[in-house]
RNA sequence: CGGGGCGUGGCGCAGCCCGGUAGCGCACCUGCUUUGGGAGCAGGGGGUCGAAGGUUCAAAUCCUUUCGCCCCGACCA
């Protein structure tokens, strides 16, 4: 097993190490393109399932909609394709045909498939969906719709990295039409909060609310929210988004409908969607140097049992043992792994655990069975500690809480210890030329101060804070007047 | 797409400059001894050197083209 290198040696080889350490993900034949490993997919179906759950609480229904989208839908709202005309794939043939060059076999797209009208592969769903609601949507009575789909989407990106931005990736996006701007704005408010529950109670990733800047704004909204986290080397990471689309969309495919007034006006719309790129910040915001630390409420195996034996007696033993606490703790924790291969030894078993990310391991050998205890050992701190038997089913739930907020507080610290209010530009270039982290800074309100301030520095405003500080000053850039204060870093 | 680096068994690498038909460590398989923090010994299997084309009696080594990965830049919900 290679080594893992270390974050304070090389940041960026740390996260691809710790990726191929854990099997999470590895390249695959197509460029951009990542195979998710189980062990990576077990951690995205823990995802699905409880934002899934919480979606259809709040009324939401799943549905599927095609991965092909006619070329022309893209073009019917402006911004839109601004926004993503230079990252889209384009399916042009519809047949292959063998030929024969130089005695070798090839195919070549058919010539005579040509598609009519070319489709793209979907970058987002926005368009096909609208293209549908035209038809679902009559009456104020057909309103809300309030769907989400689970789907992959293709974005050309000119530079990828595993998880944070693949050619290819998985998401959900969620479609909403409403009556009213009020309603379509609060449902864009709640999904947002639905991410930041998701992100700090169950991924223990703190997060910052906020609007984002008219320039960070997604391609047809009216107001983009996101959740913004930091990352370990100080970077920030948009973690999720919920969009307040207006009524563009309904303007552009024509979605109207008739209020019980019997006036017809547009709907008002709302997207937003979590990313299989969250499993990138999962990994770095707590993992360490010896691998991958899962908080327990997303890891898929909670906790592992190495049983320790000298012969094939003691083996029978500790292994019945072990059976027995696993189906103690299974309905209390989920799953318990027993690792009973008999062809490596525990300290290698230690290791690879470790480097997997198993919040909790329980080290059983027959010395621990004549004294009917375990040895408990955490993930994140290696804190160790005999448990008796019977006191397994009441001990381990409650370390697993301290893990899921260990975690949670561990990453909060690290986000305030690099965390300042900056007023002036010198302080800003000097913070961003060194370590960086989040700044808080007055900012005039001009996209174009925003881009410049970008060009000179790679600093962007990640959001505009819900809770932000409203005392007026001046802009750290140029130095007009503000009238609070946004929050800028370095972001992937 | 521009600059730099790199593609050789599963992983990490040597060989390439000065062409002669592939080697090391780990992993893997078999056996025995082991098993409380990455076990030891013995035996064994696996690659044609990212791909295509060219030069040559002969190419992992030289030339051309191309694909992919990593870093920086540009770009990027």
């Amino acid at each position: 097993m290679a080594q893992i290198t270390k974050r304070s040696e090389d940041y960026s080889r740390w996260y691809l190490d710790v990726i191929q350490a854990a099997e999470l993900a590895e390249n695959s034949p197509v460029r951009g393109c990542m195979v998710i490993r189980p062990n990576g997919y077990a951690i995205w179906e823990n995802i699905q399932r409880t934002l899934d759950d919480k979606f259809k609480e709040l009324g939401h229904v799943n549905a599927y909609f095609p991965l092909l989208i006619p070329k022309s839908f893209l073009a019917k709202e402006a911004e839109h394709i601004e926004g993503f005309a230079k990252e889209c794939a384009i399916v042009t043939h519809h047949r292959l045909k063998q030929v024969t060059k130089n005695g070798k076999t090839t195919v070549i797209p058919d010539p005579d498939s040509k598609l009519e009208e070319e489709y793209i592969i979907r970058p987002t769903s926005e368009t096909v969906i609208w293209d549908m609601y035209r038809k679902w949507i009559q009456s104020y009575r057909d309103l809300p719709i309030l769907i989400n789909q689970w789907a992959n989407v293709m974005r050309w990106e000119m530079r990828t990295r595993m998880f944070l931005r693949t050619t290819e990736f998985l998401w959900q996006e969620g479609h909403t039409a409403h009556a009213t701007a009020e309603e379509g704005r609060e449902e864009t408010l709640q999904m947002l909060e639905v991410y930041r529950w998701f992100a700090e109670d169950i991924l223990a990733m703190p997060v910052i609310t906020g609007a984002k800047t008219a320039n960070e704004r997604f391609a047809g909204a009216v107001e983009t929210f996101s959740i913004e986290a930091m990352m370990q080397d100080r970077k920030a990471l948009q973690a999720g988004t919920s969009h307040d689309l207006g009524q563009n969309f309904a303007k552009a495919f024509d979605v109207k409908y008739q209020d019980a007034e019997g006036k017809v006006e547009h709907v008002w719309a709302t997207s937003w969607g979590m990313s299989t790129r969250i499993m990138g910040a999962l990994i770095m915001t707590h993992s360490d140097d010896d691998g991958l630390v899962l908080p327990p409420r997303i890891a898929r195996i909670k906790a592992v049992i190495v049983p320790i034996w000298k012969n094939d007696e003691e083996m029978a033993q500790v292994v019945d043992a072990a059976e027995k606490i696993a189906a103690e703790l299974r309905p209390i924790i989920g799953t318990v792994h027993i690792d009973k291969r008999d062809n490596m030894r525990p300290g290698w078993k230690y290791g690879e655990w470790e480097r997997k990310g198993v919040p909790l391991r329980m080290e059983l050998g027959p010395r621990d069975l004549a004294d009917e205890k375990v040895m408990l050992v955490s993930r994140h701190d290696r804190n160790k500690q005999p448990v008796g038997f019977t006191d397994l089913a009441a001990v381990v739930p409650v370390e697993l809480e301290r893990i899921q907020q260990d975690l949670y507080d561990q990453a909060l610290k690290r986000r305030k210890e690099a965390t300042f209010d900056i007023d002036s530009w010198d302080e800003f270039t000097k913070l961003f030329k060194g370590e960086g982290g989040f700044a808080h800074c007055h900012w005039c309100g001009d996209g174009d101060c925003e881009q410049t301030i970008q060009g000179k520095t790679k600093v962007t405003i990640r959001n505009i804070p819900f809770d932000r500080d409203e005392t007026k000053g001046e802009c750290v850039h140029c130095g007009k007047p503000s009238i609070g204060r946004v929050l800028f870093s370095q972001s992937y």
